[in-house]
DNA sequence: CTCATAAACGGACTTCACCCCGTTTATATT
DNA sequence: AATATAAACGGGGTGAAGTCCGTTTATGAG
């Protein structure tokens, strides 16, 4: 079975799904993400309901889709741009550096990215991915005396953004300010990287 | 202004809340977590929809209160069982015997524990509460160097928990056997904290 | 240019979580 | 026992997510 190719994006639904998203971007500007119902974005897009959920599949389809529009650009200076986030810096220095850019994106798109949290299924995986997948290479390069590197991608990338997605409440909580919650964070991040790559003061015994 | 103490959960609302979770418990057994409706638990407990909503506020309410209610004997275990997960042995055997069976009892009630999860309010707070705090105890046992211990024990109970509550995808993915998926995560959660309470072989340099 | 067809569209329909509020009941007080 | 009252109950109502399917349209082939 030849399969052929995916056959390109009809104009018209390419159209549309930009279209969505840039609507979507508004509302979400104006009034946060509580009022960005299906029907709502697909009235004042002017299109039919059937054609939001054909594009996105699910309500959190529109904001992941939000958040990697945003992240990609993150992701070349990830990938190719300059030390200590792009190549050239240690495994250690990259992941660092990686987390305190990481946590500002969050921060900044916080509500975005718990509203694209699945409901039951419990995968956001795209929200996650890509730094799983930078984790696991990092970790290869560096020479820790684990085994398991995947997992412990995957543990690190939930110490990273586990905190942000499952345990803080709503956005604006006001409680401690958003500035200080991402320094915290931050902070956090870098000394229990240092810690595990040893790159701290060695125990006093 | 005396406030007055909370004045004692009347008769028929204990009885009924006390119905409600064994109806729900059955009905997640038939059939998963996906055909808990609230009419639906409503009807088979005899009740009206409207005491559903007020014995627990909301859908994911429920699957919090089932959670709680199997957590609390596990909880007694680590307060004051035998060791290592009990209190006697150091910090790190704790953290290390409290992750194997935190792992556990997710695994087992996955589906649960993803459906007790609320949509946009991005804290299950009671779901990780007791990790946090469990976890926060033992760290300040412990002499780490480092400084914010309430920031660390977060990430510790992301990485614990995370890769479960938010990475894992249907309960019975097949894809990788439960069991297996529980001794990696289990394992993993070793290794990261053998490391960084520096239990393994010292650096060779 | 015409036609065939797969893809996209739209909006009515279904299902479900959650709200509201008039009615009923447990319990403390006399 | 009678009563007051705060609490609990029930179920109809509402808004929003997600589905279905008959209609329209982009596009490649002849």
């Amino acid at each position: 079975m030849p399969l052929g190719r995916p056959r390109a994006e009809r104009a018209d639904a390419k159209r549309n799904r930009l279209r969505l998203l840039a609507v979507a971007r508004e509302m979400v500007a104006e009034h946060g993400t509580a009022n960005v119902t299906m029907d709502a974005l697909a009235e004042r897009a002017g299109l039919g309901k059937g054609t939001v959920f054909r594009r996105f599949g699910t309500r959190a389809g529109i904001f992941k889709a939000l958040l990697e529009d945003e992240a990609s650009r993150f992701q070349e200076l990830v990938l190719a741009g300059p030390p200590p986030l792009g190549p050239g810096a240690g495994p250690a220095e990259r992941l660092i550096a990686y987390g305190r850019v990481r946590i500002e994106f969050l921060i900044d798109n916080l509500a975005v990215a718990q509203a694209a949290m699945e409901r039951d299924r419990g995968l956001p995986v795209a929200e996650v991915d890509m730094t799983h997948t930078h984790f696991r290479m990092l970790l290869a390069r560096a020479d820790l005396g684990i085994a398991d590197l995947d997992s412990l991608a995957l543990q690190l990338s939930a110490a990273l953004e586990g905190p942000l997605l499952l345990f803080l409440s709503s956005p604006q909580d006001a409680e401690p300010p958003a500035a200080e919650i991402e320094r915290r964070l931050a902070d956090a991040w870098q000394a229990l990287i240092e810690r595990l790559f040893r790159m701290d003061a060695p125990p006093e015994s």
